[in-house]
DNA sequence: CGCAAAGTTGACGCGTGTCAACACCGGTGG
DNA sequence: CCACCGGTGTTGACACGCGTCAACTTTGCG
């Protein structure tokens, strides 16, 4: 299961977007917590930059953050969507692989020193476990991610993205989703040209799928239409 | 304990296939030896299933996997190639998320008991970081599959898949590489049909980055070709 | 009010999926 | 040995969806 979920814009400073694990046993994860440092930044600032010294493990608190690359022909991807819960920084070599950045303003994160993490984790191995699963919660996302990327229509695509970022979102499954990131960001995660993310939301709305109350206010409508939106059929 | 037939491909040293770390120090890794099963899979079959628990972890000593998921629509899907060294069966949930099958005829897997294994990285913090670094290393490879999924062109794709194949074969950087996968597979692996694939290549071979002595035998030629093939140039 | 960034919509070319036909290869049995 | 067969790989024809360029509208902010 997941530990995130949980996260609401408004939490205060506490570490109560930390899910509790089941009654009797604290999340391990707590005792990180001494560890943690809180950093605020600002709207498209850089968290950390590809190629530096990879000194730190993350939690996004509140807010979003992008993980980005460069590829060769001058495009941006987008790799990760990193949402309140979601750890980050996690690399097998001593420097990062990408960059990041804060999508909202306002994006809270938790940063933990590495070395001190690991010495924790070797001294209480329910963490050193703990920080496993999050990494394979991880790889989940990022394979999941890819299943999306293979979609064949665009309207596939941007409709799982909808209903993942639905799901996900603050309320659960509630019917209304905001997107925190730009049509520029939403194409670059899913390797699209801008225009046609726009024409593929305005395609979807046009099937009933969902409404947009503004350019970043979802309301899902009809939940199966959005998943399985390859049908053809209607055009208002 | 009870290693019967260690894989037979021409290794000479006993774990030879296991990286050897740095200097003074063994990998961690090889404590976990003592916990392992050697399997040994016909071409095609299933490794484990989607939905079976999550019993076991396991690493590619020779041969290769697959792990596959078909999607909504029927079409199968390729998340992950598995060649020697690589592990697999990383799951945060107690089950399996994938099918994992052997894509070569006599596909040897080491697989270790996961709870045993988990055991061992309790008392072993020093094993326990090294899994945590395997598991990171599973993600950067996903992440950087991610890139290759969103190229524009197929060409491209393909271009990058052999390229990335060859960095990865045995004899390093060689320049023959051979394809242990049907087209098919490839195809599902790149998110393209089969017979994009095949103009693909053919493309490549005309553009002169690539040779094929037969079809599983990819001999690379202009290696910049390769990775920037988009050039829409010769047409032979 | 005015400017710039973000979002939308239209027109058009091209790459890829689809369907189809064919070539190639290994195995089987007459 | 050859005929037959199924699986695999290649090539062609065609339609359609997406990227690109362009113009316009909307939003946000000073």
């Amino acid at each position: 299961m997941l530990i995130t979920e949980q996260r609401r814009q408004d939490e205060p400073a506490s570490s109560s977007w930390l899910r509790q694990r089941p009654e009797r046993h604290r999340d391990p994860l707590e005792v990180m917590e001494s560890i943690s440092e809180i950093m605020r930044y600002c709207r498209g600032q850089e968290i950390y930059g590809r190629g530096e010294p990879a000194e730190y493990w993350y939690r996004v608190i509140s807010g979003a953050a992008r993980t980005c690359a460069v590829q060769a022909d001058g495009r941006r991807r987008i790799v990760e969507l990193l949402l309140p819960g979601d750890f980050f920084g996690f690399t097998p070599r001593d420097r990062n692989a990408f960059d990041v950045e804060a999508v909202v303003e306002d994006t809270v994160v938790a940063r933990y020193a590495r070395c001190r993490a690991e010495t924790l984790a070797a001294s209480d191995s329910g963490l050193g476990q703990r920080i496993r699963e999050i990494a394979f919660e991880a790889l989940l996302r990022s394979q999941a991610r890819m299943l999306m990327l293979g979609q064949i229509t665009a309207r596939k695509k941007v409709g799982l993205f909808v209903a993942e970022l639905a799901r996900r979102s603050p309320d659960g499954a509630g019917e209304t989703v905001d997107l925190p990131m730009s049509r520029y960001d939403i194409a670059d995660y899913l390797a699209l040209s801008v225009e046609t993310v726009s024409r593929a939301l305005t395609g979807l709305r046009q099937c009933g799928a969902i409404a947009l109350a503004s350019a970043h206010q979802v309301r899902i409508i009809d939940w199966s239409a959005l998943k399985e939106a390859s049908d053809d059929s209607e055009r208002d």
